[in-house]
DNA sequence: AACTCCTGCAACCGCCTCTGC
DNA sequence: CGCAGAGGCGGTTGCAGGAGT
């Protein structure tokens, strides 16, 4: 039997201090990411490894791109987002020196709440003649998140929990609703080429198409999809 | 200046998937 | 094949700081 991740009663919580960031880089920097498990007593930390993990992946690895999103970021995003619903991390893999969590976080602050302003529904990409302004509807906070919102929505009928959780099944879904506009083709034979100092274009190789979840995306992609985008721009 | 409200972000929690045994 | 642990992920929370009154 293993041990468990950490003992929690000997872990330090909250917000990381100067120190406990150094030890952690040095760490990392001599012996690379390895055992997260391992790596706080190793490291001499009081942290469990998960937390380690989170604090290197989110704001110490060096390759992090600091500060706000480019528009064409957000564009990719959104184009993402509409592609591959909350899967964070697929998303933050295709835009190089973000991270999930900045991906989400920048999603629930800014970019749902002007996909909102711009009348489209941010948890299925569809215009939405429904959905008040912004102005009667101020915080659309976090936990009004998509999967939060499907969860308690109950006036939406019951899907498979895939679908509860994925809006990729939500935006597909748009190809059912006659009575909503949807978008043209989106071009799936995409591939990131990301070059700073111009726009991005978003590619998927065909390696990278099998990596998402192949199952749910090309089925909701071939059957379903309604992009975004050209809406936005 | 003081207070309240709002916003953004870092971090935690708990669940799921993967992997090794 | 089943179990247990580690890693990964998305949802959620808490707090600091800014904006508004």
């Amino acid at each position: 039997m293993r041990k468990p991740c950490c003992e929690k009663q000997d872990t330090n919580k909250g917000a990381w201090s100067k120190q406990e960031d150094q030890k952690l880089i040095d760490y990392i920097r001599r012996h690379g990411e390895g055992c997260w498990r391992t790596i706080p007593q190793a490291a001499g930390l009081l942290r469990c490894g998960k937390s380690c993990r989170l604090r290197w992946i989110n704001y110490l690895r060096p390759d992090l791109k600091r500060g706000n999103f480019a528009e064409d970021e957000e564009d990719l995003i959104i184009k993402l987002h509409a592609l591959l619903g909350n899967r964070w991390s697929l998303i933050a893999g295709r835009l190089p020196g973000r991270t999930d969590n900045e991906v989400k976080n920048y999603w629930n602050s800014h970019l749902r709440r002007k996909l909102m302003n711009m009348g489209i529904d941010p948890n299925n990409h569809r215009l939405n003649q429904n959905l008040p302004p912004r102005s009667q509807n101020p915080r659309p906070s976090p936990t009004a998140t998509a999967s939060s919102a499907s969860k308690h929505d109950v006036s939406q009928p019951l899907k498979t929990k895939l679908a509860e959780n994925d809006q990729v099944s939500d935006a597909a879904s748009c190809l059912d609703d006659d009575s909503t506009p949807c978008l043209p083709d989106l071009n799936l034979d995409l591939k990131i080429t990301l070059n700073y100092s111009s726009s991005i274009s978003i590619n998927f190789v065909e390696e990278e198409k099998k990596e998402i979840d192949q199952s749910t995306l090309s089925r909701d992609v071939e059957s379903n999809l309604c992009p975004t985008l050209p809406l936005f721009r």
